[in-house]
DNA sequence: CGCTAGAGTGTTAGCGTTCACACTTATCAG
DNA sequence: CTGATAAGTGTGAACGCTAACACTCTAGCG
């Protein structure tokens, strides 16, 4: 513990101390072999004295890898997105990576280019872009040739390995899971038309009705938020007895409005929601919605962008599915007629 | 568009280029004066024919300065540590900072400090620590003296100056509004102990009954999830007539189960939240809640921040607190007898 | 006409690591 | 006892940038 408060100390230091080369001080950092254990012990000793931590703008500087990562999502605040950076930062850091985030206030092209090109200044060894929206998966195109990427929902972009929620699948669970019930068909709230998960739904949702022979309705479209939910649900005719909404909060509006006009859920109409979010369980009634599995997102992404990043790269998987399940509680039952 | 795939360009292509020094580069990259208009222009447009963009990892090791700010938090998932990061990164971002996440899965103070001293062998130019636990307060002590700091929801920090909500304000919000609508008295639903959010607003609850005269009933406590609200909701005395809940997750679960048993909100009992989440608006009453501006608090961390980064170290204050409001909304009312 | 000031530019030396070597010493086969 | 091999260690040169200073040249002054 050296009382000058001048500079940090660095390996040179260490190495004085110790009574060896700095190469030997940073063979024992490195844990390469060669080196003899009382030497080891010697320099070991040496750096706990001296509080030495390693300067690793330095160590970057030569070995050209920062061993951080860089994430552009769109607002964080929201439950998927949020879940999924979390799952992406556990495991980037379970691997030994940093994460420097970028969070857009608005998806426009520019917006995201911007914050691109902003972390490939910094340096960084990858990138996981959140792009949701088609927007910002048409911003894909934009990264740098020389820095590996991966996008999460990010449509089929051109050169970018991409890892996604099976929206169609989940919304097919949704929407069968009604049928069989009796419903005659599904009425569906669907997402901003710019989000590919809402196209997602949206697609499912169609395609399940149109392969059973039933009758399509006019979707509506909200903005996510409870609120265009519940205006939604004034605009909800009353011949409707099922609905999929897109997502969770949305479905919390409707259930609103509907009780709001007296109209009872599940007894008059059966409701089904998306993404599971740990309020869902606890709405009025539980809301029987389709779980999507973030952290396991995040895990994925990560699990792409580190193969990109390997010695070898390995015949890279262009696209990983992670499947969306139905939760069923209390939100849907069998049509009043039936 | 030099078509050798080899090396990224550097500084000394961009001068060879452009026939001059790499130190007239770097003054062009820098804004520095003393550089000829012509100069400076064949500068950029080298620059640009050869896709250059200056390497940070090198400038950081120069300068000292990496222009990084370190973030420690904790799940990241919860609205409100995800609105703080949020606005921490939007604050960040409009000073020209990167930020580097480590978002905690357990909050002890040993995973707290593994936290900090990873980011602080990063290069960080400084650290904000969301610590709204205990654990995570007293962990603040192992900052590195060289590294600055700001702390979230902090307690009172020693070294550290502190951003905070007024919890204690906030619940006496909430309590007083009830007493003022007639109410004899207010139950508790706290957060957990170790957390000093939970500590403040249970703080503010018992003071302000205590400062009306009236009496303290025995506070419930539960872990901040939907369910445990629900479950203290089982345990409330029939006699009850209002319900002060530390968050709004758990006032959700705690309406739930209320609704269960057939007691009416806010007829039979009134019921407050803390947060002020999205979808409080849209449960079954809309909640009343107090708001706090996670946004806000984002902004002072790193102006607090930025402060002790500045080249002349003001007499820094030590501690910033945010006001918090109460929203009205449904969920409360004058109770039955009044 | 020489001198100074300042604009404009170049040169050199780091920043703290790792990498590619070269070197020394001990070990062992022949 | 010699030479080859491996273990253990040191030396010098990068990495790509900025800081400090030195230099050149023009303008302006007495």
């Amino acid at each position: 513990m050296s009382a000058s408060a001048s500079r940090p100390p660095v390996m040179a230091d260490v190495a004085r101390v110790a009574g060896v080369s700095h190469q030997t001080v940073s063979r024992v950092l490195n844990n390469l072999p060669n080196v003899r254990p009382s030497t080891r012990d010697r320099i070991l000793q040496a750096i706990d004295e001296l509080g030495y931590r390693r300067n690793l703008t330095a160590r970057a500087l030569v070995t050209r890898h920062s061993r951080v990562l860089g994430v552009v999502s769109f607002d964080t605040t929201l439950f998927g997105p949020a879940s999924t950076v979390h799952g992406i930062e556990q495991a980037a850091r379970d691997a030994g990576y940093f994460i420097s985030i970028v969070s857009l206030k608005a998806i426009t092209r520019d917006s995201v280019e911007d914050a691109i090109h902003h972390l490939a200044g910094q340096g960084i060894d990858g990138i996981v872009v959140v792009a949701p929206q088609r927007q910002a998966a048409r911003a894909l195109s934009s990264i740098p040739d020389d820095i590996p990427a991966v996008a999460v929902e990010g449509g089929r972009a051109r050169r970018v390995p991409v890892v996604s929620v099976d929206q169609v699948g989940g919304a097919r669970l949704a929407v069968q899971h009604l049928l069989e019930l009796g419903h005659q068909t599904v009425w569906h709230i669907a997402g901003p038309e710019e989000w590919l998960e809402a196209e997602g739904r949206l697609k499912g949702w169609q395609e399940t009705l149109e392969a059973a022979g039933r009758p399509v309705p006019t979707a509506m479209t909200g903005d996510w938020s409870p609120r265009s939910g519940y205006e939604a649900g004034l605009r909800l005719p009353s011949s409707a007895t099922a609905v999929f909404v897109a997502n969770d909060q949305m479905a919390l509006g409707l259930l609103r409005s509907l009780s709001e006009r007296g109209v009872r859920v599940p007894d008059d109409v059966s409701v089904v929601g998306f993404d599971d979010v740990p309020e869902a369980e606890f709405f009025s009634p539980p809301l029987t919605t389709v779980r999507q599995d973030f952290t396991l997102v995040g895990r994925y992404s990560i699990e792409l962008l580190l193969e990109q990043l390997a010695e070898d790269p390995p015949a890279r998987r262009r696209r990983v599915v992670v499947p969306a399940t139905l939760v069923r509680r209390r939100s849907t039952a069998a049509p009043a007629g039936a």
